[in-house]
DNA sequence: GTGAAAGCGCTAACAA
DNA sequence: TTGTTAGCGCTTTCAC
């Protein structure tokens, strides 16, 4: 196996410097048509592909982007990810993919490995770590469904709405014994109380009384179903359940429907996968593509130095998805 | 805001040499205690952090792995994806990801990326482009589930028992009418194909007569939805149905509780997504983690040329999950 | 329109 | 135990 041709391979079998070949390459500079095609040509034949490394070293760009998830195994994450690596792949940024497991030490081991990879941006969408050691990186950022007052650039849902509508629907229903479940709670330190907010204004504009149970995100789904279980026996004329996430939706409604009991249920997200494997789930839907749209497009700016000192907070709108 | 700082700077702070540096952070040769806590404090006292770039164009190796899969939002990939990760993170390696959304040109495009970037090996998980391209690239290579005699490493579950297993369990249930949804066509070449025979060899141990339906991997779910619905009002007395992934199962196993009938339906992949949101779902169960496990072990280990010359097909067991 | 030379930030021979 | 020097593969002044 012989090694991989350089730049220098290429001029040599073109017969010009290394310099014509990377004006050829990048196009740069004014190039005699037949200079161009000797060195296309000597591209072909050696089958040369530029070292992006050694370019980046020079420019001190990497064309990288580390995005930063709980796990592409849950759906929310997986449909955001895929939408956000889609948009980058389009304007040429390459993305480094980090699933934390909601690991703190390892979420700060990848923030290493990114910085020394010279990663050219950030996108956060976890809260084990905190902002500073974000910011202390001096690394263009934006974090997604997080509480950063200020500090950096937030994209997010309407959870306090989302919270609310999910309440009111339950309430539209005819039910007024409705509890919230709050799953994935390290996970979203910021939705959680925006929801639950909204479900608690919703339900005393009714003069009704609020009653939240937290769930953490980190117990797997077998503890997750007990809780569900023991939490539900015990209300014996509970009517709705809002819950922060579809996949504790779903845990509760095929409990609800193993006891035979009459419970409403709202979930939150809305990822395609959830609504396709379960239609008849009442759901809140997060803008996923029109987030990861905003996202990248801040980040963009970001680095290319527009809007530099701007950090606020984005807010979308959430639907309501009714279950069939 | 500050040019960052690098080895040079660190020397200089310390008052040591650059190379004296190095062989600090890289613990390398014999450095007296002394040198070495002042070049610690100078790394500490500037916040320097290594630029990887420039290391890996000296040493030439860049431990970054790509994986190549249709998309991050299916659960399949984006279990499969997180385990990857996982396994290679234990192993100090990064890895750049990409969703080639099942378009040719977008992972022929991936391709040259990867290789531009110096990637130091290569996880396919899709079908859209001809294995030459790959083996052009004289990289480290392992395929998921992909049919590719010979000439390259290939880690894949049983899917001819996978179809055998799921027809069993349908005439186990007493089922006779029996046909076979090949879903996901371009997406599993050779899946599809080994899951039909276990479907048509289980059939036909019983005497019974086969039909496959093929439903375009590409299509969305509301074209997929029309498809099973007019294919399952077309049999009147269809008992079961096996179908080749869990998503077009979910979907087929609402428009049969619509349409209230009486049909059983297995599916296939057995995700820990699908199981959640669906766990009356009966399904073959594709062993994720270890399919990830083996798959990073032996790209690792032709990462480091061993076993260099052997390509090879491992097969792994899947499993019957019975749906609650 | 083209080339020579310097250097991006790091590491590894080779000296001392 | 430490420093000097050269060079990884590329791009870009500056000169012709």
């Amino acid at each position: 196996m012989k090694a991989k041709p350089k730049l220098e391979d290429v001029a040599k079998a073109a017969g010009v410097s290394p310099t014509t070949v990377s004006r050829v390459l990048n196009n740069r500079g004014a190039i005699s048509d037949k200079t161009r095609k000797r060195v296309h040509d000597a591209v072909q034949r050696l089958n040369y592909h530029p070292n992006e490394i050694a370019r980046s070293l020079f420019v001190s760009k990497t064309h990288l982007i580390g995005i930063i998830f709980p796990s592409t195994s849950q759906p929310f994450f997986g449909e955001m990810i895929a939408q956000i690596e889609n948009l980058l792949f389009e304007k040429n940024y390459k993305v480094l993919i980090c699933n934390t497991m909601d690991q703190a030490d390892k979420e700060k081991n990848y923030l290493n490995m990114l910085l020394a990879s010279q990663v050219d941006g950030v996108i956060i969408g976890t809260h084990s770590l905190g902002i500073d050691a974000y910011l202390q990186a001096q690394l263009p950022v934006i974090a997604i469904d997080r509480d950063a007052t200020g500090t950096v650039t937030v994209v997010r849902s309407d959870h306090y709405q989302g919270g609310r509508m999910a309440t009111e629907e339950l309430l539209r229903q005819g039910r007024t014994r409705i509890v919230h479940v709050n799953g994935m709670h390290t996970r979203r330190s910021l939705s959680c109380s925006q929801q639950q907010k909204g479900y608690e204004d919703a339900m005393e504009a009714h003069g009704l009384p609020c009653k939240t149970y937290n769930i953490e995100s980190s117990l797997d789904i077998r503890a997750k179903k007990q809780l569900l279980k023991t939490m539900i026996a015990s209300h014996l004329n509970l009517e709705g359940i809002f819950l922060s996430d579809d996949i504790t939706a779903a845990i509760a409604l095929s409990i609800i429907r193993k006891m035979d009991r009459d419970i409403a249920v709202v979930g939150y997200d809305g990822t395609t996968t959830v609504t396709t494997c379960l239609p008849e789930l009442t759901t809140i839907v997060q803008p996923i593509r029109a987030m990861a749209k905003l996202t990248v497009d801040l980040l963009l700016k970001e680095i290319s130095n527009e809007f530099s000192g701007i950090k606020r907070n984005y807010v979308l709108p959430v639907t309501l998805k009714k279950g069939e």
